[in-house]
RNA sequence: UGACCCAUGGUGUAAUGGUAACACUACUGAUUUUGGUUCAGUCAUUUAUGGUUCGAAUCCAUAUGGGUCAACCA
């Protein structure tokens, strides 16, 4: 115990190292972090990584985290991204402090920039895009001043109250620091500070015309919450130096960037103009299709917030590239899953079997409904002479290893006895379209005497009582480890057999009832919930994930 | 041809100058009325070269490799 609280204090990282100092030696007392999404798109598994380190911080640190939404550029945002960013955040267990927008503060920033005008450190310029660019130089060669560049005090003050007043069009004019255009950071090259855009925006609807660029927005923001540790991701590290350059002169709450390497996941993609062609070009019907990174989708998909939370748990946090094996997510599902799945027999491609020495009729059997939680219960399974197994599970000339049913072998069924292939009927082309069996009638699960031991347990529904079932079966949405990173377009290397439906699959009486938020783990196949386009007459399953498969490896193998 | 960031098994993350470890994956085996689960075990790691030091994954230098930066995006 004492040792494994000794390796828990062990395995800070990097971040918590900085904040227990920061704690210890009373820099602060509590910490503030944030959460700063843009509401110009659906989250995605690499903000669950964000969000578990910022919420996850003030979980285990004294102070509290922000939800802040970074609403700069009324062009590309809207409110719908809000509501679902809020819900995303809630279903994986966490809540913000406080609700805030960087468009509250909209009044507040105007003030900065009015300030530094005043203070010599930002002047208005009118040269155009283009000639900006030019001016700006490159990494390698310094950039030139803007003929602007030594306006006045009162003239600056001027054209930014003009441009603030909605005189000029969009594009005309910005406000800019007055920093250094030689720069060797290209950020500090005179950085546009205010743009204007005769936009509505989502809050502030047409109060303003002029917007806060990124930089002049969410350092500030930072500093008007006072947060103590701002969180990102490690494109920004350049921008730090403008970030605290601002701060400085503004003469506001310090507060601190911090930079970790986003996380990657293989066979995806979550870079957002990637991830926004998805759904808008229809090649997904959806943000929340179980195929999509997003939370959204995962949720559809079956995924827990459980298991998403421990597997942000799991691959930590650190500054290095990394491409992080989207097996450890499938781990962490099956994980959690098989704990609190209800198990349920489903045939997905069903051949009939019929128990030939069978009285007829039909008996009650019971099954557990998870072996991994003795409170769980049991449920119970008609069982009659007309049951159907999967087709896989039968093989007329089987391999060595096979388990399963064959001309002559033996197997239980699951739950209830132990059954023996006789007879194999095939229809005129040759395919199997029968088995005639006899059960052992002494081997009944739960009092068997018949003292026979069978390698393969097979699962199975009673063709009368079966209830008819739409699977759908996901597997990774593209083919390739790193779909960007490939020649071309990444489109080219969706995954075309992503999605495959099952029509046909016959399940236990039971699921006749299943619930949404309910998870199921269809016995041998993997784990299954209910999806939303589930109706009346039509019960839609998602799989989530496989089972781990032994067999096939195996099979492989020869 | 610049600046900045990064470099530990196949993957991810630890070790904070003192025995390179944990998890996932892969592979063996045991258990199992899910070829699942569980359990036991095996394989496998410090980019390179110098330097400092009794001692270097850790500090320094150089090289190499990867990433980022020239949006009125965030």
């Amino acid at each position: 115990m004492s040792e494994e609280l000794k390796k828990e204090e062990k395995s800070l990282n990097f971040l918590e190292e900085i904040i227990e100092d920061d704690l210890k030696n009373g820099k602060y007392k509590s910490i503030v972090t944030r959460f700063p999404p843009e509401p110009n798109g659906y989250l995605h598994i690499g903000h669950a990584s964000s969000i578990c380190l910022n919420f996850g911080l003030t979980r285990k640190y004294p102070g509290y985290t922000n939800l802040r939404f970074d609403d700069t550029n009324p062009v590309t945002e809207d409110t719908e991204y809000v509501d679902s960013i809020k819900d995303d955040i809630r279903w994986l267990g966490f809540e913000w402090k406080n609700e805030r927008y960087a468009s509250d503060y909209f009044d507040t920033l105007h003030g900065y920039a009015i300030k530094l005008i005043e203070k010599g450190l930002a002047y208005v310029d009118d040269i155009t895009a283009e000639e900006m660019a030019t001016l700006k130089g490159t990494p390698t060669e310094p950039g030139k001043n803007s003929p602007c560049r030594d306006r006045s005090v009162q003239e600056n003050l001027d054209l930014f109250a003009r441009m603030k007043a909605g005189e000029f069009p969009d594009g005309a004019m910005t406000l800019r620091a007055k920093i250094d255009m030689a720069h060797i950071n290209m950020l500090m090259r005179d950085p546009i500070l205010y743009r204007i855009k005769h936009a509505h925006h989502h809050r502030t609807g047409d109060k303003w015309c002029i917007y806060p660029m990124y930089d002049f927005a969410h350092g500030q923001s930072d500093s008007i919450e006072e947060i103590t540790h701002s969180i990102c991701t490690m494109e920004f590290v350049p921008h730090r130096e403008l970030y605290d350059w601002l701060i400085e002169k503004l003469e506001i709450y310090p507060s601190h960037q911090y930079e970790f390497a986003r996380r990657n996941i293989n066979f995806t993609v979550t870079s957002k103009p990637n991830l926004l062609q998805l759904p808008t070009e229809k090649f997904v019907p959806g943000w929340d299709d179980p195929r999509m990174p997003t939370i959204t989708g995962l949720r559809r998909r079956g995924y827990t917030p459980d298991s998403i939370r421990e597997f942000c748990d799991r691959i930590g946090i650190a500054k290095r590239d990394n491409i992080v094996d989207v097996g450890v997510l499938e781990f962490c599902v099956r994980e959690h899953l098989n704990k609190i799945a209800l198990r349920r027999m489903v045939v997905f491609d069903p051949l009939k079997l019929v128990i030939t020495n069978y009285p007829g009729g039909e008996e009650m059997l019971p099954s557990e409904n998870n072996p991994e939680d003795p409170a769980g219960g049991e449920r119970l399974i008609p069982f009659s002479a007309e049951l159907c197994i999967e087709r896989d599970d039968f093989m007329e000339n089987p391999p060595k290893k096979y388990f399963r049913l064959a001309p002559g072998q033996m197997v239980r069924l699951k739950s209830a006895y132990i059954i023996r292939c006789d007879e194999v009927i095939k229809d005129e082309k040759g395919e199997v379209k029968e088995l005639r069996c006899t059960y052992i009638p002494e081997s009944k699960s739960g009092s068997d005497t018949s003292g026979i031991n069978v390698k393969g347990t097979l699962h199975w529904v009673s063709f009368p009582h079966a209830v008819s079932l739409e699977i759908r079966e996901y597997d990774r949405l593209f083919k390739v480890e790193d779909p960007s990173d490939e020649e071309g377009d990444f489109k080219d290397y969706l995954n075309p057999a992503s999605l495959k439906i099952v029509s046909t699959a016959l399940a236990e009486a039971s699921l006749a009832k299943a619930v949404f938020n309910e998870r199921y783990q269809f016995i041998r196949k993997g784990y299954f919930c209910l999806d939303k386009d589930t109706s009346a007459s039509r019960l839609v399953f998602n799989r989530t994930v496989t089972l781990k498969d032994g067999w096939s490896k195996e099979a492989k193998k020869g």
